[in-house]
DNA sequence: CGATGTCCGGATGTCAACATTCGGACATGA
DNA sequence: TCATGTCCGAATGTTGACATCCGGACATCG
């Protein structure tokens, strides 16, 4: 029998404990992007050692949000096209991946999952749409498949580049999202069925263009 | 003008010397696959302290070579035939990206080196071959089409397996490379060539094709 | 004999203080 | 005025000691 997940099973240690406030923060727009984090502040406002906020925002470097180079601190991540690109493009080849992986491994649960976040998106937008709660819909939908891929050297590397897709498109969604918000729920739908019968070879070139066309609104919402 | 790289820029920190040490020692056999890594341990044998021994596992961990749980210590990782498919999947996937994306962007001089690191395979093909040495020139080669390619966060995500790579194949190499250095030059100077001039689809193929052959290569000669 | 509780060695997680390095401000000289 | 050299503050890199936690061995009890 699965026991149920304590209140706050304490077996995560203060690095990821830091290291999930400091990327709230930064979600929040609290840390501007190219705004440095200054090891001493932070463990002063956390109220916790250095050593553990600098194993946290190791953390955080992993994830790309952060780069620290040697001697000269760690800063947030700015956002300039190129960057959008490069991330955009690695994460069209994982998807790429998880969605042809996925087609074979998913169990039944699983699909039915997808269908439910499909749901969930559905009603968020007929009710007083919230882009953020969209967004994190649209990447949890994403995790599922990756989660039912089975490939954790796959979930690690969409690891290291989910919290800049986040962080992208919170930008976006914070400048007006109607695109986003028309089109978002079709498109994972048509993901979705894909995922339960359809063609490999079609599966693999709609997730691919799933992604490029995230990629493409979101340079047009930066960009312009 | 270029400044030549000094004989040994203390740029780096103790962190990644001791990561480098671990990794050389790693490849070395000198710590098989599950066996644990102490902090105390290796901190007295590198001279260096705990803190900064802690701090190089965590940068082994993101390229994958070592694994650690919450108070239970950091093991070298073990070679499973799930693990060699896992690492695969997500390289050949990767390199498909690296090598259409360095189909546009690769430089005169970069396509130069490759076919320098080709002739070194074959030059060392031809004298008293190497395995290691071999590998060596194999790995080189992928990581100039990364390069090539000119999107960090791809390098990034290669670096997260490349280590892996590096050790299974390591360890085929030493039961024995004849059918590896039988195609290894052909399959280099195919991809050199069509990264030259061939058609991006047919590059995208061969570039999944040739990982999944040595994935293939690699299952056999673990397996059996 | 099996299950349970307790204890202990060893290892990791955490902390506060010391050493090193960087960037810029200021002063100096051509 | 511009270039160069020096100095200083601040932030990071590093260290050793303290606190916490895990796993197994032993003893105890039903």
């Amino acid at each position: 029998m699965t026991a149920a997940p304590l209140p706050k099973a304490r077996l995560r240690g203060l690095a990821q404990e830091a290291a999930d406030l400091v990327r709230e923060a930064i979600f929040a727009g609290h840390f501007p992007p190219g705004s440095p984090l200054r090891e001493v502040e932070l463990a002063a406002a956390l109220g916790v050692s250095r050593g553990s906020v600098r194993e946290g925002l190791a953390l955080l470097e992993r994830e790309g949000l952060v780069r620290s180079v040697w001697h000269r601190g760690t800063t947030v991540v700015d956002i300039t096209a190129q960057d959008v690109e490069e991330v955009y493009a690695v994460r069209a080849a994982l998807d790429r991946l998880a969605a042809t992986s996925a087609r074979r491994t998913a169990s039944e649960g699983q699909l039915a999952e997808l269908d439910d976040l499909v749901g969930a998106m559905s009603a968020e937008i007929a009710g007083e749409a919230s882009g953020p709660r969209l967004l994190a819909l649209d990447i949890a939908f994403h995790d599922r498949i990756y989660d039912a891929a089975g490939n954790r050297r796959l979930s690690d590397a969409w690891q290291a580049v989910r919290s800049q897709v986040h962080l992208f498109q919170l930008r976006r969604v914070a400048l007006g999202y109607q695109h986003y918000r028309a089109r978002v729920v079709d498109e994972h739908r048509e993901l979705a069925a894909l995922l339960r019968s359809g063609d490999p070879a079609t599966l693999a070139r709609r997730a691919e263009e799933h992604v490029h066309s995230a990629c493409r609104s979101l340079l047009a919402g930066l960009g312009g």
